[in-house]
DNA sequence: CCGACGTGAGAACGCTCGTTCTCGCTTCCC
DNA sequence: GGGAAGCGAGAACGAGCGTTCTCACGTCGG
């Protein structure tokens, strides 16, 4: 059995990269095979179809960016901070130089509109973040409207980074939720 | 002369219609041959090839936008009225049944990794976004950090409206950019 | 030592794609 | 009226796709 969860982690890890890289019809299965160093036909063994592959990378990416979101906000205690503390890890997100922008945005493009599957599960993960986006907020103590506001200025973030290829957009975010903020809470 | 410029509209037409509804690589040409109503042999006397629609279509899609953006805020006077027309004509375009999201975001998660000229017409799209913006906030006499701060609203009322599905994301946005306005002409 | 099984490498299959070519018909100019 | 050019419809082509199959080989229980 543990021969069968490697065989999907090396190909999700090859996938994921792949397909975050170019998208997903520019990568072909051969492409994801010699990336992961599995044979086809254990590839297949292990995943039914290529859209499955594509479902799977992005759950799991979905909580690996959940894991690590959590972290760097459990990192502070002051609740403002903990909010703040989502923009420094679009910050340091964005530094890294394969960042091309968030995953499940670029899928929604290429693949929201042909694929029900893959378009509920971009919901759901931009929907997770508005929910925690909505725990933080109330934590601070700050009335509905600023958690909707703050998560605009995160998604915004990340398209004007991945596009404009300027990281600094997370500060302007982080500026921005900083004012927003302080004028929810005052 | 103009039946030729007429094929080229025609196909245009088409082409941005479906491309932006399913994406690139899930419209093929013979579909969008039987929506332009137009031969293949004239679609391809009329472009080289499919990639050259691509860019003649995101040409007019920019110009479309900036035509009718400049229209909704030249139709203000206050300066502060300017820059919140923005989210007003983000609102109007959200309410749109066939909205699916701002079409040089998801361009670039399908061809921003393998088109460099995709690419960068995408990029000069949301440069010009920006730069407009910085003209509406410097006519407004805020300081330079706003602009950006409003674009990125901007963009993220986008992919929440697409994704999310809820057209008050423009709503969330206008309200956030009333606050930083006002902060930053206090 | 042997046969059954599982595997890797990659050929093969069926399909679809972007693009070009064929062919019969219309049109229009002299 | 005749011939040359242009056109639409769609077949054809070559490439590439996702997926499956073949086959030779290694492994291992008996």
């Amino acid at each position: 059995m543990t021969a069968e969860t490697d065989v999907r982690e090396r190909v999700l890890d090859a996938a994921d990269s792949l397909f975050y890289s170019r998208g997903f019809s520019a990568v072909g299965m051969d492409e994801v095979r010699d990336a992961a160093g599995v044979s086809l036909r254990r590839l297949y063994s292990a995943f039914p179809s290529k859209e499955s592959i594509v479902l799977a990378m992005l759950e799991r990416r979905h909580e690996q960016w959940t894991t690590e979101l959590r972290a760097v906000v459990d990192s502070r205690d002051d609740p403002r901070a903990r909010i703040l503390a989502v923009y420094d890890y679009l910050s340091a997100w964005f530094a890294d130089e394969s960042f091309r922008g968030c995953g499940f945005i670029n899928a929604f493009g290429e693949l929201g509109g042909v694929s029900p599957a893959v378009t509920s599960l971009i919901r759901a993960h931009k929907q997770s973040f508005q929910d925690e986006m909505a725990r933080l907020a109330d934590e601070a103590g700050a009335p509905p409207p600023l958690a909707p506001q703050l998560a605009i200025l995160a998604e915004g973030a990340q398209t004007t980074a991945a596009i404009a290829g300027d990281p600094l957009a997370a500060g302007h975010a982080r500026a921005a939720a900083e004012i927003l903020v302080d004028a929810a809470l005052a």
